[in-house]
Parts: C-alpha cells; sequence; structure tokens
DNA sequence: TTATATTTTTACCAGTTGGTAAACAAAACA
DNA sequence: TGTTTTGTTTACCAACTGGTAAAAATATAA
C-alpha cells in the first residue's frame, strides 16, 4: 500500500533491474536459438536465477517473447521517429536515417536477430503491430521521397525499393554478422570497423539514389 | 543385387520423387519455423507420410535439417559460378549477378529463409561450409571488383560492402517477403511485381557502384 | 514485534517430440 | 514359386519443456 508518490521501493528498483536482465537474457536466447529453440531454463539460467522464478516475473514464454519483440521496435520506431525525413534537404536527411539505423544494428544486435526471426517466420506475433504502427509511418515516409523524386532531387525510383535496400543492407550488419565474420576474417565487427561500415553504406546509398553532390 | 548399370528401377525412381517431396516439405516448415520448431511429425504431415517413413528415409532431424541446407547452398553457388564475375565489363556483369541473386530470392524462397535462420542463430552447422565454399569465392569476387576500382570503372569503395549491400538488397526479396507483402498491401509478390523489383534494384546497385553508364 | 505483501524455492506433471523395435506388406529377384 | 530386399505401419518410450501448486523465505508496513 501507500507510496502513491513517485519513490520506488527497494523492491520496485530490484524488479526492474531483474526484469531487463531477464529481456537481455531472453533477447540473445531467442536471437540464437529463435522462440521455439529458446527454453525458459536457459533464458533463466542466463539471467541467474531459477526457471520458476522467471516464469513469477513473465507468466509465460509468449509473454516474454512479445516484450523482447516490443521493446525492439519500440527503439527502432523512437530513433527513427526523432529524425522525420525533411522535405528539403535529402542528402542530409538520408544521412541521418542511415547512420540512425546503422547504429540501431550496433546498439541492438540481439532484437534485430529476433525481429528478423519472426519476419521470416512469417510475422506470427508481431504482424498486427506492423500494420499498425510501421505501415503508417512508411506511407508518410514515401511521401516525402516522392515530393523529392518530383523536384528532381534524386533518381526517380519507385520509393518503396529504396527503402527496402536501406533496411536490408543495413539490418544485415546485425543480422548476418556472423557472416560476414567468418568472410572478412574477424572474430567480431569491431567499433573502428563498424564506422568504416557506416561510412560506407551512406555512401553507397546516396550514390544509388543520386542523392550525392560530389 | 545387380544394377550396375545406369537403368533405374521403379523404385530408385520413386525414392527419389518422395525424398525430393519431403525435402521440399522440410524446406518449407523449417523456413516458417526455425529448426527447433519444426517437428518432423509436421514435415511428414506435409508429405503426406507418416513420421516412422519420413524417419526411414532420413534417420533424424539433423540431417534432414543439413540436406536442406547443402542443397540450397548448391543451387546458389551453381547458379553464381556460372556467371564469373568479368573483368571487362563491370555493367553487363553486375547485372547478370543482381538478376541471378533475384531469381533465387523468387525460386526458392524457403530455402533462402533456412539459410537466413541459420547464418542469424550462428550459423552452428553451416559454418564448415562457409569457410571452405563460399569464402574462397568471395575473395575470388573481391579480386575482380578491385581490378574495376583500379581501372576507375566503378567507385572506390571496400568490394565486401558492396557484396553485402548486393546480398542483403536481394535476399531480403524472399527473407522478408512478409514485411513487404504487408507494407505494399499484397497478398504474395507477383510474377510482375518481381520483375519490377529486379529491374530497381538492379539500377539502385549501377548507381551505387558508379557503374551505370546513363 | 506482528501482520502483510513480495519473492524464491521445492515438488511435480501433462503434453510434445525425436527416436527405437519390431511386426507387417509389397515389390524385386532367383 | 519361394526368397530376399525394400518400404510402411503399429506400438512404445525416454527426455525435455512449459507450466501449476504450494510451501518457505524475505522484505515492508503498522
Amino acid at each position: 500500500m501507500v507510496n502513491k508518490g513517485s519513490k520506488k521501493t527497494k523492491q520496485a528498483i530490484n524488479r526492474e533491474i531483474l526484469e531487463s536482465r531477464i529481456l537481455r537474457s531472453a533477447e540473445i536466447i531467442f536471437a540464437e536459438k529463435g522462440f521455439s529453440g529458446a527454453s525458459m531454463e536457459r533464458i533463466a539460467e542466463r539471467a541467474n536465477i531459477s526457471k520458476q522464478n522467471l516464469i513469477y516475473y513473465f507468466a509465460n514464454k509468449d509473454l516474454l517473447y512479445k516484450r523482447v519483440l516490443q521493446e525492439t521496435l519500440g527503439a527502432w520506431i523512437d530513433k527513427l521517429q526523432l529524425l522525420e525525413l525533411s522535405e528539403a534537404d535529402p542528402e542530409t536527411s538520408i544521412r541521418h536515417y542511415v547512420k540512425a539505423k546503422m547504429q540501431l544494428s550496433r546498439d541492438y544486435p540481439y532484437g534485430s536477430k529476433v525481429f528478423a526471426h519472426e519476419i521470416i517466420g512469417g510475422a506470427p506475433v508481431l504482424r498486427p503491430y506492423l500494420v499498425s504502427d510501421l505501415k503508417p509511418q512508411f506511407e508518410r515516409d514515401i511521401k516525402v521521397v516522392n515530393s523529392w523524386i518530383n523536384k528532381g532531387f534524386i533518381n526517380k525510383i519507385d520509393p518503396a525499393y529504396f527503402f527496402f535496400m536501406i533496411w536490408a543492407t543495413t539490418q544485415s550488419y546485425a543480422d548476418f554478422s556472423t557472416q560476414m565474420e567468418i568472410l572478412m576474417g574477424q572474430s567480431q565487427l569491431q567499433e573502428e570497423s563498424y564506422s568504416r561500415a557506416e561510412r560506407a553504406v551512406t555512401e553507397l546509398i546516396l550514390h544509388a539514389l543520386g542523392a550525392s553532390k560530389k
């Protein structure tokens, strides 16, 4: 009882910490094994608690999975809505957009992988969110790019293909990192290598659109 | 006994037909549910045989999974080795390369998805093949692209990023078809829509490289 | 301190699943 | 035709897994 104010009790704080520790563990296990391959036992193990204790915080696996997906999608939408494509300046807009997407791949590699598994599997859980959240945003962005085309700022190509290319390219740095590491002979994509990739991808995309000033 | 020659018995023929029917079923189920989520029961069901009968043809699930991956990777390598990037003519080479990759996405969407699940999950099974088969091919192709750069035919960018972009973009038409269908409001990517995508992707990539003659 | 709410542990189970063993059926061979 | 090889079905099970029930422990409030 009580505690109507804003002060958080020790319990509430610990709860938050533990919940986010669980979510991070779940993210990694789901990314590695997919929904079915991830066991509650292993997720709990990774979070250093018992399986039953995990179930105390997240009543069932579906719920935990949804939370992981929501957190990822939330982070993406937050970051990408901020930058609002500007009608006036394609190059700057695209630079920011690509940079933000690349940073998301770097900062949330596991969430990205869980998302990828989900979509590849037909989006059984995420479909409603894609329709209600992503689609409207997508349609707004399409309009902006169309205005660029009409003003002759960039090449004349259906904007949908343009976005698909950006998404695929940037997300592949999270989703297919394993393949990249094997091919480039690195144990992991280091910080420096990541910013080099960011620059390369940005230039490739600017050229693809014909938005580069050079 | 006997049958040292090349004539195939009815049994052998039926066996081949049934095995490929099983592999097609397995491909679809693995694509949809991932390795762990795919049950032998459901794969058998889809192939219209009993689970035990399935096990008669493929002794265990790991073996079946490996076969599905091998068939896909085999088809890819077959198609892509054929086209051998030509040192002389970047534009034609790239057009063929992109076209081949897009056709693979269209013709083997399920295999592509199984492959994606596998890589995203850390390539536990495919890693050796990536090292022994894909990496050497990759390194040969890198050299060709480098020669283009040195001759000033295309923009100066690390070829690795270039290939990652092509792969990500083309494969996304198989792997993320669900997302694309939701965003473009289509029940499936139709034939016509696919060839439009092929043209768009080709132009985007040619521009990205600065290999377009226009 | 005592009562209450929260958290953790212990014990357990029903459903699913990959796989084995063996009986049974059908085709190919001699 | 009888025999052997190949293919299919039936019966079954051990291991794993998500989840329930409830007891035990710990922290918070009065």
